[in-house]
DNA sequence: AATTTATATGCCGGAAATCGCATATTCAAG
DNA sequence: CTTGAATATGCGATTTCCGGCATATAAATT
């Protein structure tokens, strides 16, 4: 775990939102239900969880054309240490982003995503 | 405190291995102390200081010609967290920049920096 | 095989950060 | 008030990062 890598990671505004919703919702998330959070493209929000993914920070599971991001736990405990300083100290930032998060998420069925972008077109395909 | 600019800050190696001798030596430090430790020209080390204190997470006091920087530690518990995560993580990491500094500490009297830049004139000035 | 849907990526322009060098500032001492 | 020592800063050049747009890939459906 190369930390300089992960603070560069976390030094960028969209990055740190991508890691708050999903170490605030202890939850794996989509691209679709993250882009519908953020209210950023598409296109951002899948560069940007490149960049955690190639950190190390998030790993990924295919189910048909969803592709479903979650925190790295096992990574190392220093990762995880960061991650709780964030949960912690996070709760009252970005407050808007949980809540459209929350909202997205109580779309779901069966535990999965299934509406994909069909409810929002905002992000200029 | 902002936490997007803290981590902005710690995204470059030159702060991060400033901020990890200031954590793991617990002790106020001049700038041509952390220079001998870094093996950093003067410049770029009183610059970096300026970004980290700008964002909040050092601060200084003056004594003659020197100036010393210490954590801020009344800033913010998330700081603290922050700083004791990297405390406790960074022990085996850069550790020649910590032997260095203590060598360099061990020639201070009465718990100040006396040589200035004195014996090692590899700074170019 | 063609289409649709979710996700990823190549390319470009602009903005921001960093470095190196020189020089400026500030304080102390003679 | 000049000198020297410690620290800070203005500037130009280089690099790195990010956004926007278009398009590509991959899997499912028909």
């Amino acid at each position: 775990m190369d930390f300089l890598r992960v603070f560069k990671a976390l030094g960028d505004e969209t990055r740190l939102r991508i890691v708050n919703i999903l170490v605030q919702s202890d939850e794996r998330l989509c691209v679709c239900e993250m882009t519908d959070a953020l209210l950023v493209p598409q296109y951002q929000v899948s560069r940007h969880l490149t960049v955690l993914k190639n950190v190390g920070m998030v790993v990924t599971e295919r189910e048909g054309t969803w592709i479903y991001y979650s925190l790295n736990r096992e990574a190392s405990e220093c990762l995880n240490d960061i991650l709780n300083v964030i949960k912690k100290h996070f709760r009252n930032k970005y407050v808007d982003d949980v809540n459209r998060l929350n909202e997205r998420l109580a779309k779901r069925e069966g535990g999965r995503c299934v509406i994909g972008f069909a409810l929002t077109e905002q992000q200029n395909k």
